[in-house]
DNA sequence: TGCACCGATGTTTTT
DNA sequence: CATCGGTGCA
């Protein structure tokens, strides 16, 4: 996306066309029927696809008839721009966002027809995860057999399928398979969670797709008038849809047959969520006619980075027939680094953005760290934070999803749809009020009872048989009496003022604030932003009504992740993400870290050859990301789950084309002022000589071989024992012995009894003053020396 | 009813 | 190691 530093074409308003090449031009001027773009990664394709919208309107067509559908709110935001950009302001008018946001605005314009309040809250993840939970609590099912996660995936994909609960229980393949798998209860439970949800007046993720395609097929008059005005409908990321969201675009598309689909099969890393693949690949088959564009020509990499990715898409079999190719000057190799542990690995990467910016005089938002999963993130912080290297995090869990940031917003949501139990549960106990645990299993007994959601249930409370003590009913009617009132106001007041009122009003700031922990003391800060979170909104918002700000804001909010408020006037800073996160993105260094087997292709995704092939195209995502150079790093130890584990190089790694490839020879990183010892010297394999053991049984199986001893390391003799370099932990172990005077973070002081093992097994034991005798894993007690 | 502590459990990736 | 849910005590 943008322009990188090989994009230097300018677009301007009046030629645009000829800041396209010939196959880039023809896609964009090609009008009417279906048309697919195949668009190979840095091929111009978002440039292509805004200056197809700005080309319908320049040809006359109403912005107001055009449908854009992307996958990030961020993507839609930026295609936006860049239209107003070469099209003026009336591009205001076309429909764009991604497919939650859009069909959300028109599920809300046609609830009633479903049955749903036209305010119906969204269920986030955790929300459905907490209603999955206890309802096979309720039903007294094993939690290990129904694993809530699992169970809440199983409908997922039941829903991405269009699997109606209906359809479910006329299917005995369905019904056989979950017997098999000892779930025998899993069509009740998602019959039981579509209930509920409806009943609370609430759509998970998957119901603003799924609703929306029985809104399309139940209600021909609203197909119809649908269809007129999305005229010409576009597509970006294509290679992403699922069963359901290739539904709805067929309908919207069947009148008008004005279908532009834009995508890289060689980019589906979506197979998890439901994404199929087949979507795009069957495209000339499901729209005969359809006119295909193929964008081939790389504008973004050097020629080493795109012909090292060919060498690694070419290993799979599921693709479509082009040659991303590029007219890029070759650039550097790209360097692979292997490194003992991942602290190390982080350390690498500090050092090497620190270098690469001093001698390259570029800035820290040129460099991007990716990685397959999020937990990887935390050692590379800690090396960047040790080098005082700014960075960024994205994604991860989002503002949005802390606790005590859903608790305001559970408010606010319980004002909006009264129904919503999920907010409901959060709300009426926080901050704590005396309604525990046993008055709310009466009250949803009750509730049950009478069919009636709770709250309608506790607004009249005196007309129901209920056994409650004269002291829990005040606390309860005192509950509705103040909800009540907060939705007065917020029929009167902007979303700012209600949002202000119930922070206010609930004392969830002076619960915070009195327990001063600093953790609190940053909760309040949290709670502080939301608030002006809010007033932003309010103040870019340009709906007049009212009740409907508050409740747009709700629904910006469930479907944002990648909202965050970026900083735009803050130093630059050195991206952290996810390869997922990264899709669509570019920077001019990239590195991509733990590539290792199990990691990277991911242990879950080893199974079968199309979750194989996932993992490459993921691979191949990470690496088309880079503009100038990249870097892949490995550890051969690193810490999952609490234990130290031996790793070996990711596959991936051996199959990029070696002619394309550099090792960087760990020799050659000198350990900085003896701060550390270089393990890797001391490790089996000589760092000038690295080779890749090609994995001889592949699966997620536990590794055969005997697990590898601890490389000797030598006793370290150090100098100089200052707590001044960031590797004061590492130092600790080897200086402790026994009859030391300690202090642990917790425990106080203590003097070690004795120490046993030996590396990552290195275990003391200490007696407290306070607590007695404690084992304790070196590696993890953070112990000071005190004498 | 509320709170503190314990143990189990978990890591793919996201709208 | 972090988070969560459960349990047992005040």
């Amino acid at each position: 996306m943008g322009n990188g530093i090989f994009g230097n074409q300018n677009p301007s308003v009046k030629n645009y066309l000829d800041n396209l090449n010939e196959s880039q031009r023809a896609a964009v001027t090609h009008q009417e029927g279906p048309m697919i773009i195949i668009a190979g990664a840095g091929s111009g394709k978002t440039r292509v696809l805004t200056y197809r919208i700005a080309h319908l309107m320049a040809q006359g067509i109403d912005p107001f008839n055009i449908l854009a559908l992307t996958f990030t709110n961020k993507a839609a935001r930026e295609m936006k721009n860049r239209i107003a950009t070469v099209a003026g302001p009336e591009a205001s008018n076309l429909w764009m966002g991604t497919f939650h946001s859009v069909f959300a605005r028109i599920l809300r314009a046609e609830a009633d027809k479903l049955g749903f309040p036209s305010s119906f809250t969204i269920y986030d993840t955790q929300d459905a995860q907490r209603l999955i939970a206890a309802i096979i609590k309720e039903r007294q099912l094993d939690k290990e057999v129904y694993k809530t996660k699992q169970v809440l995936n199983r409908i997922s994909s039941f829903k991405n399928s269009l699997i109606t609960v209906r359809a479910y229980q006329n299917n005995p393949e369905l019904i056989q398979a979950d017997r098999m798998a000892k779930r025998p209860k899993m069509g009740e439970i998602y019959a039981e969670y579509v209930n509920r949800c409806f009943k609370a007046g609430a759509m998970d993720f998957d119901d603003l797709l799924l609703r929306t395609n029985e809104l399309l097929t139940r209600f021909p008059a609203v197909l119809y008038k649908y269809q007129d005005r999305f005229r010409y409908i576009l597509v970006d990321e294509y290679q992403d849809t699922n069963h359901s969201q290739y539904l709805i675009v067929r309908a919207l598309a069947d009148r008008f047959q004005n279908i532009c689909v834009v995508g890289d099969d060689s980019q589906s890393i979506y197979g998890f969520r439901g994404a199929n693949i087949q979507n795009i690949l069957h495209f000339q088959r499901d729209y005969d006619q359809a006119a295909i564009f193929k964008l081939e020509q790389n504008y973004r990499s050097t020629g080493n980075i795109v012909r090292a990715a060919n060498s690694i898409i070419s290993r799979n079999e599921t693709k479509l027939d082009k040659e991303v190719w590029t007219q890029n000057a070759a650039g550097g190799k790209i360097k692979i680094m292997r490194t003992y542990t991942e602290a190390d690995e982080g350390r690498f990467l500090a050092n090497s953005i620190f270098d690469n910016r001093m001698n390259q005089q570029i800035k820290y938002s040129d460099f991007a760290v990716l990685y397959r999963t999020n937990a990887q993130s935390r050692a590379i912080e800690d090396a960047l934070r040790k080098k005082n290297i700014q960075y960024k995090i994205y994604g991860g869990l989002s503002f949005y999803q802390r606790k005590e940031i859903k608790d305001i917003l559970a408010y606010l949501r319980l004002l909006i749809n009264p129904q919503d139990e999920e907010a409901f549960k959060r709300v009426i106990n926080y901050p704590m009020r005396g309604i525990g645990a046993t008055t709310l299993d009466k009250l949803f007994v009750a509730a049950n009872h009478y069919q009636k959601p709770v709250f309608d249930l506790i607004s009249s409370l005196d007309e129901i048989d209920i056994k409650l003590n004269a002291g829990t009913r005040t606390k309860i009617t005192d509950f509705v009496t103040m909800i009540r009132h907060f939705q007065i106001v917020a029929s009167e007041k902007n979303a700012f003022e209600v949002a202000e009122l119930v922070v206010k009003k609930t004392r969830i700031l002076a619960d915070l604030e009195k327990d001063g922990t600093p953790e609190s003391v940053s909760r309040v800060e949290n709670v502080q932003e939301l608030l002006n979170g809010i007033k932003d909104f309010i103040e870019v918002q340009t709906t007049k009504d009212r009740e409907a700000s508050l409740a747009v804001f709700l629904e910006d909010v469930a479907l944002a992740t990648d909202f965050d408020l970026e900083k735009e006037d803050s130093s630059p800073r050195v991206s952290l993400m996810t390869i997922h996160l990264a899709k669509g993105l570019e920077f001019p260094y990239v590195y991509i870290v733990g590539l290792e087997e199990n990691l990277f292709p991911s242990a879950m995704s080893m199974n079968t050859r199309s979750e194989l092939e996932e993992e490459r195209r993921l691979f191949y995502v990470a690496l088309t990301r880079a503009e100038k150079q990249a870097y892949l790093s490995h550890a051969q130890t690193r810490y999952r789950w609490g234990k130290l584990i031996d790793c070996e190089p990711s596959r991936f790694l051996e199959e990029i084309d070696e002619q394309y490839t550099e090792h960087l020879s760990p020799a050659r990183q000198p350990a900085q002022g003896n701060q550390f010892v270089d393990k890797s010297l001391f490790s089996q394999t000589p760092p000038d000589k690295i080779r890749f053991k090609k994995p001889l049984r592949r699966g997620p199986e536990k590794k055969a071989s005997p697990p590898k001893k601890p490389p000797f390391v030598p006793p370290r003799n150090l100098t100089r024992v200052s707590q001044a370099s960031g590797t004061s932990d590492q130092l600790l172990d080897s200086n402790l012995s026994v009859g030391m005077a300690v202090s642990h973070r917790k425990f106080g002081r203590g003097r070690v009894l004795s120490i046993t093992g030996s590396a990552a097994n290195r275990k003391a034991e200490i007696e407290f003053n306070t607590v007695g005798v404690k084992k304790l894993l070196l590696q993890f007690a953070k112990l000071t020396i005190i004498g």
